[in-house]
DNA sequence: GACAGTGAGACACAAAGTGTCTTATTGTCT
DNA sequence: AGACAATAAGACACTTTGTGTCTCACTGTC
């Protein structure tokens, strides 16, 4: 697939030089430089220009989140460990992502998009394609997909506004959410 | 003078503007909407555009240098100790600078150009106007103009390239030089 | 009611960025 | 050695963005 080593330079110098100035600021010709690439070789990899390899980048960051998170899944006892732990770390990987603070904070809406509106479709495909797999176990896959659904907007709804009442963060609260919330539905 | 409170406005959102995207990709419109204020009132007030602002900006930044500078150098109690807290606290200051370290990274062509070649003729005259008078008490004017000369290009210089051998920020490093260096040519 | 200062926006022009090509170069494979 | 694929460099037409200058309508002040 994307094995490509000049590829993920290019993504790398796209993820650099937008913490830098903002997606906005940023044109095709910074990143061929910071990824010491000239700008047709950017093209051949990415026809289509800007909007592709950013399209690109996001669908890496993406995965490079659920690989993450699926790490974290090995060692659940049983459902309800491995529910805590998917909300808990979700949630704790969005918090400490550099690059996603830098983005909202940079270009706001745009981001939101990314996260809501427009992006929030792929991101549960991508979250059932990884998660759907490791609720298997427990349930048919039609209802996991379901469960993977609700557990990636939760996890973004939280994320975005923090509430009072629940932290998911915290492996004792984000328990007490799945016990009553998310279990009796299932 | 420059008491206009939205002129100061304007550069303070310059400098913000700068800070967050770089000098190259900041354009006017930026800093006027940063400034709360339409483009044209932007020209109205610095007729020229880009390079009249940075220079107000640059003209601003540099007296502000100075006045703080001036306020280190209150208590002097005789000439060596003048000299030793103009050296340390030119230094620090330079230091601790934020916009100027910001600036060095992002933009280090220019920048250096600002303290050495292109600018440093601007420097020496702001140094002399603000300095010539304190160590007039202690010498002649023409002869306190060549040593405020000196003493800025060392300031830079050290600042620019530090040494092993003497870091003008400590107390003791800048006294042994001005006993060294500076007083038997005065 | 005259007046100075402003925001909004139209305008022509300049500059920068884009996307597509062609050409020459480089390193690889056989 | 010669064929080959991939690349850098840069020319190109085109689009977008930014610039600097104007005009005009609005607002608050004397």
């Amino acid at each position: 697939m994307s094995l490509d080593p000049a590829e993920l330079r290019v993504l790398d110098a796209a993820k650099l030089c937008c913490e830098r100035w903002g997606l906005a600021k940023v044109t095709i010709e910074d990143i061929a430089n910071e990824a010491g690439v000239s700008r047709a070789t950017l093209y051949r990899m990415f026809p289509g220009g800007k909007d592709i390899l950013f399209e690109a980048l996001r669908v890496r960051e993406l995965e490079d989140f659920f690989t993450r998170l699926s790490g974290h899944l090995e060692g659940a006892v049983d459902f309800e460990d491995l529910l805590v732990r998917c909300l808990m770390h979700s949630t704790l990987e969005l918090r400490s992502d550099q690059h996603l603070s830098l983005m909202l904070a940079s270009e706001p809406g745009d981001t939101l998009g990314q996260l809501t509106v427009d992006g929030l479709p792929r991101i549960i495909r991508v979250a059932t394609a990884f998660l759907a797999p490791v609720v298997e176990g427990y349930m048919p896959m039609s209802e996991g997909a379901r469960l993977v659904e609700l557990l990636a907007r939760l996890v973004i709804s939280y994320f975005l506004a923090p509430s009072d009442q629940v932290d998911l963060g915290k492996p004792e609260s984000a328990r007490v959410f799945v016990q009553t919330f998310i279990l009796p539905a299932f």
